[in-house]
RNA sequence: GGCGGCGUAGCCAAGUGGUCUAAGGCGACGGUUUGCAAAACCGUUAUUCGUCGGUUCAAAUCCGACCGCCGCCUCCA
């Protein structure tokens, strides 16, 4: 498999430390407010990447953190603790706080259909052992303390700048924010942070109480969780600088070792062409986005059109949401979702017989295509074309009707394998009516109609026939007459 | 100001030197099917890839200029 790696700046064949074995740290959110959109882009991508190395069966172990102490309203080091700020805003504990948004996050997570991290460890939960690489950052000569305060000296680390492209001379000219008296230069970035005697959350440390830097608990759990050189490092973007330039000076500083073999890095999100920010009134939080709770949406998207439309895009490509381009997305999602529908409903009528091997041909050509743009550099967007050419060969073959039980075996299980484990669009099941409801005074309900909408047809009372199909539209149940039936969902 | 990216049909989007008179999805239109619909299937919908110029036998793809947009350097995945 070939992945761009954000260090070298072009593709690279995937190939781990330990043969077989894959070890992936993606950065976690600040739990400090809901999900958004931008987060549902990077962890589903993230998500698709730990899929795929698990179907090339790679041993996978997938990290993923939950910051919950340390990430500042500034970078410049100055500002305050953002679950501080927050905590304050809503009067709770930090930790109550970072525990809410931490549930929250993971309940939309798994909306989008993305498999729990192996681990998600808290930063919190990690103090001991960053102070202790603080310790070892000092004793090696590269951090100093300042008044109860750890910086890292960055011009005592040499290849600083080698993932952005950037030299420190810019940086210190291009500062714009201004530069602590205790840094010995403007680019040197705290380690810990001593804290004020009413800061909630302070820990004791050799250099007096103080909390730990953000750029640290990137470092001190990739290196607990996943050995001191990881094979590959996920986040969005705009964390390149200084976040990811930070975690490798410190790292690599001190285990004297390579940080990362591959550098992922997902392009960001825009609403209706610009970028998505708290005061522009676009911000669009996952939540919202699947009830249609803001002015933006017209309506409420199932949770797996969003991931839809994030794997219709490449995941180093900038993706612009708005209703528009949910609503496609939604569009094709049904179509996939009521294709596997109709195999799955097929088969339990199935004759028995032996696989097309006609189909079981262009099954297999399928899967090679697919897994052809996987291996470059995850194109989901050319996997997903894959699945729309199944979908159509799904419906002309279903229109036949003489697909025996083991082809619709082979088709059903190939949807499941790409559409499912790896792209994770495809469910293992889905409710029996449709859209779903496990109402059943609804459903005798709905079916009672049909039944009375069946006699006016045969008896050509198409009046009543169309009256009922349009009420009941009204309330918001459609009818498909088929072949077989009338069936119905919910819209 | 410094660094990076993008501009492909009505919309979303893949493709980054020849197989491109450019995947796929959405939408629209025509047809088949249907009592009528819906769904499905078939067909049509970019001789052209922001603009101009250059390199090359060959460019959406490389180079240059210009125009427009976006991101990071401060909040944000």
């Amino acid at each position: 498999m070939q992945l761009y790696n954000s260090l070298s700046r072009r593709k690279e064949e995937f190939i781990p430390v330990k043969e077989g074995q894959a070890g992936v740290y993606v950065c976690g959110p600040t739990v400090y407010g809901h999900a958004h959109l931008g987060h549902a882009k990077s962890y589903v991508s993230f998500d698709v990447l730990v899929r795929y190395l698990r179907y090339l069966g790679y041993a996978t172990t997938y990290v993923q953190n939950i910051t919950d102490v340390g990430h500042l309203t500034d970078d410049g080091d100055e500002g305050d603790d953002k679950l501080a700020v927050a905590a304050q805003k809503e009067k709770k504990h930090p930790m109550a706080l970072a525990e809410y948004y931490t549930r929250s996050f993971f309940e939309d997570m798994d909306q989008l259909n993305c498999v729990r991290p192996d681990i998600s460890p808290r930063a919190t939960g990690h103090i001991t052992e960053q102070i202790e690489l603080i310790q070892t950052l000092i004793d090696k000569g590269v951090a100093y303390e300042a008044n109860g305060s750890v910086y890292f000296e960055v011009a005592k680390f040499e290849g600083y700048g080698k993932l952005s492209g950037r030299n420190t001379d810019e940086m210190i000219s291009g500062t714009r924010v201004e530069v602590s008296p205790d840094k010995k230069s403007p680019t040197d970035f705290a380690l810990w942070k001593k804290a004020e005697a009413n800061h909630i959350m302070q820990w004791p440390s050799p250099w007096g109480r103080g909390f730990p830097g953000w750029h640290l608990e990137c470092s001190v759990m990739s290196m607990k969780y996943l050995g001191v050189t990881i094979d590959i490092h996920g986040g969005g973007l705009e964390n390149k600088f200084p976040h990811h330039e930070c975690e490798i000076a410190q790292s690599e500083a001190a285990n004297e070792a390579p940080f990362v073999k591959y550098w992922m890095h997902n392009n960001m999100v825009t609403v209706d062409g610009t970028k998505m920010g708290k005061s522009l009134n676009n911000f669009i939080t996952l939540k919202e986005a699947f009830t249609g709770h803001h002015e933006r949406l017209t309506r409420a998207y199932d949770p797996l059109a969003v991931r839809q439309l994030i794997l219709n895009s490449h995941y180093r490509s900038p993706l612009d949401f708005s209703d528009a381009a949910l609503y496609a997305a939604l569009s094709g999602y049904t179509r996939i979702t009521e294709a596997v529908q109709a195999v799955r409903k097929a088969l339990a009528a199935a004759t028995e017989g032996d696989l097309n091997p006609a189909i079981q041909a262009q099954l297999t050509a399928f899967k090679a295509r697919f897994e052809e743009a996987m291996n470059d550099d995850l194109n989901t967007s050319v996997a997903l074309s894959v699945l729309f050419d199944q979908v159509r060969l799904t419906h002309t073959l279903l229109s036949e009707g003489k697909a025996t039980q083991a082809t619709l075996h082979a088709i059903d299980d190939q949807f499941t394998l790409l559409g499912g484990d790896v792209l994770g669009i495809v469910k293992s099941s889905y409710n029996q009516a449709g859209a779903g409801t496990d109402d059943s005074l609804v459903d005798k309900l709905v079916t009672l109609l049909i039944d009375q909408r069946q006699h006016a047809r045969k008896a050509k009372d198409f009046a009543t026939s169309d009256l009922i199909r349009d009420k009941l539209a009204e309330a918001g149940v459609e009818l498909k007459d088929t072949p077989n039936g009338t069936d119905w969902s919910l819209k």
